[in-house]
DNA sequence: GATTGGCACTCGGCAAGTCTGAGTGCCAGG
DNA sequence: CCTGGCACTCAGACTTGCCGAGTGCCAATC
């Protein structure tokens, strides 16, 4: 009994805090949330949660303010996520809809979640890994200068120059494409790299150096990490919000978001099924960003999570709200990608 | 005589400002550089300058501060820009040898503009209607579906799909492809894009149909203003060193950093020729932005000015500085873009 | 045992007052 | 035209006092 009061204290001051941004006391929280009890007995109970860790005061004679453990078990045990408003599903489809590719869906993706999140929106694009390759394309721009084309089930593009030693003729280039196809079309990445290895051994000895060549190209391309780590970031206006304490937590935060490698790690690893990660403040992997949290979720075609995407901001935040919005967003990005 | 020194105090208050970010006094101006007068003469002429309009006062009985109109002046006639040192050279150098695609040219340029400035860096991708059209791919994806691939002489590629309402057998594919590259390839794109407009009158009937499709999603493509305004944007973090002066300065920069189209027309015109633009405050179009200039100067191979790179800081900044480092980074990118 | 009202105590933040020093404008003399 | 001197101004820093929100603890009550 006593324990749940606890509790709806607890979540009472979280509420309280993130709509004000002011340490919250005991009078202030009777009056506004109906708990039915006096001041004098929640003090007691903030007493208790101060001592369990889970809320803390700036200065003596201030209210309480929920620590970083406080943020947690109210996120895990306090609330569900907000439901989306219709209209607000309609706007996130509307929005989405529009898109004529790629590029256009992750870029986007990105505005929407910064704007319905009034954060700042961190989007990655699909990795190759999990993804098909749909079709390779084989160009000759000039005797010895091939262009290739590597197409995605994503919806990705790839391209490579690749200079030749020795010319090749236009006549070779269709069957060279499609024994590149035959072995590569359709399947899964990592496999068609392996295949692609296979097949200079099965080529007529004339062909080899150029299909050596090609398949070298096509594999680094598939395996290329560069573009993996591509992320697009969006929203940044939204840290005007974020008030004082410029150089504890705004800077780093500015930092983190230009680097893209950094970005990625505080993301995390892409989070299947729809479900939603939080991480709050110190739980996160560099110290600098222990004042801000992460709320990010996997996406991509079918469920298979083939990339992340989410928000970052203050600890102090609406959490529901925001993990509804990021889940949302998510499950139309991937139902988009679903289509193409 | 007089006005000479008139404008050495000017310079002199422009260069103390910028340094310690707080209004100059006559003493100090006396005391730091060698004026070889007294701190009285130095107040008359003080006096004269702000009558003249060149400085201000924050309030009685503060130093001087430049208004926009003297910072003018110092740009203008005061200073030239200060030379790069061997140093700086080669890291520039250096730093953008490494680029392997056009992507990563802009990328790096970005990033080096932000270091050398310490200013937030713009850069534009290079504009489509400069550049010429090195060769077009038609690719059958399935038999009612193309790929387009449209490279240019920038090194940027292009993709289009396009979907058919009939199926299109690959016998065909060669001979359109020959005649769209005959009618494109080496040409410029505005050029290009009205010859393919006459090409659909030119094929056999049977063709028709299909090549109007192409060459609209063709068209559409080289017209493209979309990709025409990208920017990319780095040294965000640098904001913070702006100071206070939050929403008045901060949050507008943060705004307008996000806005590309806003960006491009700050930015301004391409400014060929390695001139190097400086927009002082109120002088650029967004009076929200009255607190920040703009460093910025053409760049593309051979001097053609195909896009814009430049740096968005606060009016109080290093301007010979800041324009060397501007246009060093644009001579050495041109380069670049020369050899590719 | 849990809850409550009462009470003394703490302390951040605001308002008003004071002081100081950098900086100015002006003027008369060199 | 330059300079030293002088009176004046005023933002910012510092002090002081006060208020009130908030706390912890205790004894009384349910």
């Amino acid at each position: 009994m006593v324990e749940d009061r606890k509790l709806a204290v607890l979540r009472a001051i979280v509420e309280d805090y993130v709509a004000t941004e002011e340490p919250v006391g005991s009078k202030a929280l009777v009056e506004r949330h109906g708990l039915g009890v006096s001041p004098a007995t929640v003090r007691n109970d903030m007493a208790a949660l101060e001592d369990e860790g889970f809320i803390t005061q700036p200065h003596t004679s201030a209210g309480r303010v929920p620590t970083d453990k406080g943020y947690r078990l109210f996120v895990d045990r306090l609330t569900g996520m907000k439901p989306m408003t219709a209209a607000e599903k309609r706007a996130i489809s509307t929005f989405l809809e529009g898109a004529v590719d790629l590029d256009d869906v992750v870029q986007r993706s990105v505005r929407l979640l910064a704007q319905l999140t009034r954060q700042v929106a961190v989007v990655q694009y699909p990795t190759l890994s999990g993804s098909t390759v749909r079709h390779v394309e084989v160009v000759s721009l000039a005797p010895n200068r091939l262009l290739l084309v590597l197409i995605l089930s994503t919806g990705r593009v790839e391209q490579r120059l690749v200079e030749l030693a020795v010319e090749v003729s236009d006549e070779r280039l269709p069957a060279l494409r499609n024994r590149i196809n035959q072995a590569a079309a359709g399947v899964r990445i990592a496999e068609a790299s392996q295949r692609l290895g296979q097949l200079t051994a099965e080529v007529p000895a004339i062909d080899r150096p150029v299909t050596e060549l090609v398949v070298a190209s096509l594999q680094e391309a598939m395996s290329d990490h560069r573009s993996d780590q591509r992320v697009v970031v969006g929203g940044t206006a939204n840290l005007a919000r974020f008030g004082d304490h410029f150089d504890e937590t705004l800077r780093p935060l500015l930092e983190a978001l230009e680097e893209h490698v950094v970005l990625l790690k505080l993301l995390g690893e892409a989070n299947p099924g729809g479900l939603v990660t939080v991480r709050i403040g110190h739980e996160g992997p560099y110290q600098e960003l222990a004042a801000t949290s992460v709320v990010a979720t996997g996406y991509g075609p079918r469920d298979e999570a083939l990339a992340t995407l989410g928000i970052v901001g203050p600890t102090r935040m609406d959490y529901p709200g925001t993990m509804a919005a990021v889940r949302a967003v998510a499950r139309y990005v991937s139902r988009i990608l679903d289509e193409a």
